[in-house]
RNA sequence: GCCGGAGUGGCGAAAUUGGUAUACGCACCAGACUCAAAAUCUGGCGGGCUUUACGCCCAUGACGGUUCGAGUCCGUCCUCCGGCACCA
């Protein structure tokens, strides 16, 4: 090796020799304290972006932190192979999926392996290669026997020009984004699996992992759950025994009810059809055909609704309320009937404005009692310009006045239980995951349909059931499996007469529920993991991905964690004790906007421009003035996520080949922490090189010198300056390793960098170097090398190997991260400020562990202070040992 | 609209959780080395003022409060980013 830092040599030689020796391949070891540091698996699209050298920077940092810290660590990487990209590919250019998907990850681990990255590769994981989706399928029946697969009607985004289903994002903007057709709404047979039974779980087991994961994530997922505590009540339909069940949060506003109100699909509606008038029936088809239109994101729909004629009866009050049908109650959700209290409740004074319904005060709040005025038919001029939903007093409700909001909820809730028209209730936003996809590339439902014996699981025996080798891609009609024949016809496991298969293949989020159990047993070609060993693995230790994962994928994967724990392979509910949710890498694009003919006022279609092919003429402060494109088009700019049709995006193979992996996984590191957003500016990575190459030409000075340390040595032995360097260093690994434990990774670098100044001001010349001075030299060297090893391992390995005189590489040789030890770190003096009245008016030196008292008088006696207390009367002094003395002083 | 997060130098960012604001790095400026350049090394680098000092004043989105002391806590407001969108 040269004198030099050459990173292209120093990595290269270290990849191989890592691989060679297996130095990250790792067993179940009960001895070891074991820790599973994991990173989402990447999409195989063709090409590592930025966002993926940053997740797997921030674990392979960890990693190897664990790892030197003398933890049996896990750390492996897979293939989320299965979706939609590959079957784009093969549409549009006639490639075979399966060959596509296997050339990106070809392309993509050797871009891992550039960046040096510590896996243990035996255990990589392809999704959709037959040996794991196998067990895709074996959950899958799994589920059916539970219960907890089943199949139901719903709804799809329909293209209805090329008869195909639509993923929400295909259907975008509701055309069809390959023909443009305008995306309808089709009722299909699908699978889905029963997440609702587990949806309480979901919410009570995260007190679990609070500590562990970020409140953002924790508050999407509690939203998206969305539990809410209410009552079920049943009002009676005059004239007829039928009821209506109508679920509330506000019991305690039934007084207040003025109508109640149905969705138009509502089974009410369905079964009077025929008496409505008809312009009644006119509204009805009117917001159901609305319904059918695809909306995206559209700002709030106007309320719209119609009376039916049919009357329902309060049995609280015995009050009659008419029945009306409205397009802002969901079939969906709770019962799809509401009751209508406008007073207190928002959309319902939006409603009873519009079409003039009468609205009665239930609820005072706490503490104004009486001032609204107890007129039962309060007109709606009174009520100013809202409701009033918060908690209070219940008023004009016959036995209940008095009460407060919480004991109401409660007492009538208990009331209509009693008498047989409801009970309490708690409704969910949570749906059941539909899996169903009518696609070719994914996990096949182990499903048979058979004329005989209906609906027949597959027989675990015949797991997996392969996707075929051929099929044809035209995106058009079914999907391409079911044009397969040999693939459809089967014959039924119960009967053996002839039967068809189930020709939906799985959400591809399937496969990234249990990925991660399947890395600690990845052969198994029984079971999808051996228990025993997953007992030793899992939970994962750090998990660490981006927060567009917050819901989807977190909650599926907390799901099928339960799930497998009433299958009883495993013995836990949470999968992830702790998880770092890192920030997008953003960079800076240009585009021109195109006024979109559609929407006039809407935004204009971006056309973007690379940024190399873009003149950017910017000010002092780098901002910028004007931008344009070659052909002189004045261009606007933005900062946007990184991406290959924004033409923003950075090559990792490039910054490898340029910066080396070292420089730039650092680099990344240091940018900024690990949660923001990271601009990215590649004039910040030279100086990641620069910082690699003064701590390398450091090693490279001193290492025959510090190669044979002496053993070690009374610290009174060295000189005061030795002493600094040595507080330094004790200081650092301190730091350094606080910071990784609550995962900070900007700052240990910045401790690192200071680590590496502070050798550089040890003015001893390298001839006349004591003993002590050298033994002080190793120690800090040593440590920096160790704490720079999750950073820059390459750099890490060759300086190790440089000062200990072998290429065994620091694991091999059992290196430790190294240990702080406070007597060290401790300063044999320091400069404690001093303020008069909280203004910084001078500094004294004292021992670390001088008396406050001591402090004090050392303080006051300070010639600049005395300038500001003289002849003014002292106060109050505030000493806070080892920080600060501040003397009060009045006049 | 509701919920969540954040506003600190030219820039990315630090600040031991209420105790020296601006660490570390980028950019920039000056010097050394060099025929020269690059690299490297050394020094400077929030703003203002003057008596140029181990000096003073101001400054962490704005205003106010609590405190001996506030970037940090409380209140009101402004701006930006993200999530949700009729969930009864």
């Amino acid at each position: 090796m040269d004198e030099k830092y050459f990173a292209a040599k120093i990595e290269d030689k270290w990849q191989m020799k890592w691989l060679e020796s297996g130095a990250f391949e790792v067993e179940m070891d009960s001895d070891k304290p074991k820790f599973y540091q994991l990173e989402m698996l990447p999409y195989p699209s063709g090409n590592l972006h930025m966002g993926h050298v940053r997740n797997y920077s921030i674990g392979d940092a960890l990693a190897w932190y664990k790892r030197l810290k003398g933890f049996n660590v896990l750390h492996p990487i897979g293939w989320d192979s299965f979706g939609q990209p590959a079957e784009e590919a093969a549409i549009k250019r006639g490639v075979n999926p399966r060959d596509w998907t296997e050339e990106n990850i070809k392309h993509m681990r050797g871009q891992l392996q550039r960046l040096g990255l510590s896996y243990d590769w035996r255990r990589e994981m392809f999704a959709h290669r037959p040996d794991y989706y196998k067990f895709d399928q074996w959950f899958f029946l799994k589920m059916y026997e539970m219960g907890l697969a089943y199949k139901k009607l719903s709804q799809v985004n329909w293209c209805p020009n090329e008869k195909a289903t639509l993923s929400n994002e295909q259907a975008s903007g509701g055309i069809c984004w390959r023909c443009g057709a305008a995306v309808e709404r089709k009722d299909l047979e699908q699978w889905f699996f029963r997440t609702t039974n587990y949806a309480d779980q979901l919410l009570d087991d995260m007190a679990e992992i609070e500590a562990g994961w970020a409140e953002k994530v924790l508050k999407r997922q509690r939203d998206w759950i969305g539990r809410s505590e209410g009552a079920f009540v049943d009002f009676a339909v005059k004239d007829s025994d039928e009821k209506i069940r109508v679920f509330t949060t506000r019991i305690d506003t039934i007084y207040g009810a003025n109508a109640i109100v149905v969705a138009a699909e509502h089974p009410i509606i369905e079964a009077n059809y025929a008496n409505f008038s008809y312009e009644t029936k006119a509204v009805i088809e009117k917001i159901k055909a609305d319904k059918l239109k695809v909306t995206d994101h559209e700002a709030e729909i106007e309320k719209e609704g119609v009376d039916t004629g049919l009357k329902a009866v309060n049995l609280f009050s015995g009050e009659e309320l008419p029945v009306w049908a409205a397009n802002y109650v969901l079939i969906e959700y709770g019962t799809g009937a509401v009751m209508s209290v406008p007073a207190h409740d928002e959309r319902d004074y939006e409603f009873a404005r519009k079409y003039d319904l009468p609205i009665k005060v239930v609820i005072e709040p706490h503490g104004k009692a009486h001032e609204i005025s107890n007129d039962n038919k309060l007109a709606h001029d009174e009520m100013i310009d809202s409701a009033f939903s918060d908690y209070g007093v219940v008023v004009n409700s016959d036995l209940w006045n008095g009460k407060t909001t919480e004991d109401a909820k409660r007492e009538m809730a208990e009331y209509a239980e009693r008498h047989g028209f409801g009970e309490a209730a708690t409704t969910y936003r949570l749906r059941d995951w539909g899996v169903s996809r009518q696609r070719f590339w994914g996990a096949p439902i182990p499903i048979i349909y058979c004329e005989k014996c209906g609906v027949v699981p597959e027989k675990y025996e015949n797991l997996p059931i392969e996707l075929p080798e051929k099929a044809e891609f035209t995106g058009t009609g079914e999907s391409p499996l079911a044009k397969v024949e040999s693939f459809v016809n089967t014959t039924c496991p119960k009967c053996n007469e002839p039967a068809k298969r189930e020709t939906d293949t799985m959400d591809t989020f399937v496969d990234s529920c249990w990925y991660y159990f399947r890395y600690t047993d990845p052969k198994n070609s029984e079971m999808p993991f051996d228990p025993k060993i997953a007992a030793y693995w899992t939970p994962v230790d750090q998990y660490i991905g981006g927060d567009d994962h917050a819901v989807m994928h977190l909650i599926y994967t907390r799901f099928w964690t339960k799930a497998m724990r009433d299958m009883e392979l495993i013995g836990f509910s949470e999968p992830v004790k702790r998880l770092l949710t890192q920030g997008m890498v953003i960079g800076e694009t240009f585009f021109d906007e195109i006024p979109n003919p559609d929407e006039p006022e809407g935004k204009g279609k971006r056309v973007y421009f690379p940024p190399s092919s873009v003149s950017v003429e910017r000010d002092a402060k780098g901002k910028i003035i004007s931008a344009k494109s070659a052909e002189g088009t004045t261009l606007k700019s933005a900062v946007e996520r990184m991406s290959k049709s924004k033409g923003n995006g950075v090559d990792p193979d490039e910054m490898v080949e340029i910066y080396g992996a070292d420089a730039a996984r650092l680099f990344v590191l240091f940018a900024a922490p690990a949660e923001n957003e990271l601009v990215w500016n590649e004039s910040g990575i030279e100086g990641a090189v620069r910082f690699l190459q003064r701590v390398w030409r450091f090693v490279w000075k001193w290492k025959s010198k510090i190669q044979s340390p002496k053993s070690e040595v009374q610290n009174e032995e060295f000189s005061s300056d030795a002493r600094k360097l040595r507080q330094k260093t004790h200081q650092t690994i301190k730091r350094v390793t606080e910071n990784f434990e609550s995962l900070q990774f900007n700052t240990p670098v910045a401790a690192l960098m200071e680590l590496s100044n502070a050798l550089y001001d040890f003015k001893v010349d390298s001839e006349t170097a004591s003993e002590t001075d050298l033994y002080a030299i190793r120690e800090a060297v040593e440590s920096l090398i160790l704490m720079l090893a999750p950073f820059a391992p390459h750099t890490a390995e060759e300086l190790y190997a440089q000062i200990v005189g072998n290429e065994n590489g620091m694991l091999a040789n059992g290196a430790r991260f190294p240990e702080y030890r406070e007597e060290l770190a401790r300063a044999d003096e320091i400069e404690i400020p001093v303020q008069v009245n909280g203004k910084l008016r001078s500094r004294i030196l004292a021992a670390p562990d001088t008396a406050n008292d001591e402090l004090e008088i050392m303080a006051l006696a300070d010639a600049k202070i005395q300038e500001y207390t003289n002849g003014k009367e002292i106060a109050k002094v505030i000493v806070v040992p080892k920080r600060l003395v501040n003397i009060v002083v009045k006049g």
